[in-house]
DNA sequence: TCTAATATAATAATGATTATTAACAGGAAT
DNA sequence: ATTCCTGTTAATAATCATTATTATATTAGA
């Protein structure tokens, strides 16, 4: 497992192995404070810094992408396989959608640009707020 | 001009007003900060919060969208016809781009999720920034 | 093991946004 | 015109996420 972490490049520390243990296949796009929460339980003397720090260093080496969905905060996302996501517009739960789209603009829209990629938002209800939003209105 | 404010339904100021002409028809994508300076060069005495307010006050009668795509700042789009948007991976500078794009998820993948509505981000270098990369490597 | 380089934790600083509040302005009713 | 009511402004404080600083501690590699 530690393997795997090294060829990362970067230093090794005991924090920096469980936030990137926390974050190994962790497909909830979470934001430092939950990586923070999660990763003091097991560290409790960790600083926020260090989440940071640990974070900065792993997206510079490509292998978490930072999402600027949520308005409030920066999620962070281990998959870094391009894909798009779908955002509960009530509990802002975010869901990765593993699917291809071929979306060409006519280049007279976007004149001088150079196309380099995309990313999609789909928004959405999902099924615990539907339940939720319903049951307020009875 | 000022007609077409009323039909707001806010109650009008004259700085309310400076910051609606600012905002009409501007495809500038401006940030609150944007905003702010452009105003208070004729409502010197102007406050930050009266910028906030009165966005979220033409938010909340939707004409007014904010927008999460640079991640330092929310940035507002007046224009509230659907539409996605290009942005310069440089100089965040925002085009946007009015196509629509018939996005199709299998219900399989978004497994309980009602799907609402989407937005695309598009990736670039615009030409001034084209130009400034290039001779940077000059 | 030793050393240079880098990370940690604590904390301060920053920057955007939101909250608070006293003074104020415009409209409605008198 | 005067008063009352409601909502706005400006100033400022408070909050929250993120970044910067720094003394101390730890890591990776010779």
């Amino acid at each position: 497992m530690i393997e795997q972490h090294r060829q990362l490049g970067i230093k090794l520390t005991p924090q920096r192995i469980a936030i990137l243990n926390y974050l190994k296949d962790n497909k909830s796009h979470p934001s430092a404070e939950d990586i923070y929460k999660a990763v003091s339980k097991k560290f409790p003397t960790m600083s926020f810094a260090t989440v940071y720090n640990t974070l900065e260093a792993v997206r510079d080496k490509g292998n978490v992408t930072e999402l600027t969905i949520d308005p409030n905060r920066k999620r962070y996302d281990p998959n870094t396989k391009p894909h798009h996501h779908l955002i509960c517009v009530e509990c802002k739960s975010i869901v990765d959608i593993h699917k291809e789209f071929k979306l060409g603009i006519p280049s007279n829209m976007i004149t001088g640009f150079d196309l380099i990629g995309n990313h999609i938002e789909f928004y959405g209800l999902c099924l615990k707020c539907k339940k939720t939003v319903v049951s307020s209105l009875e």
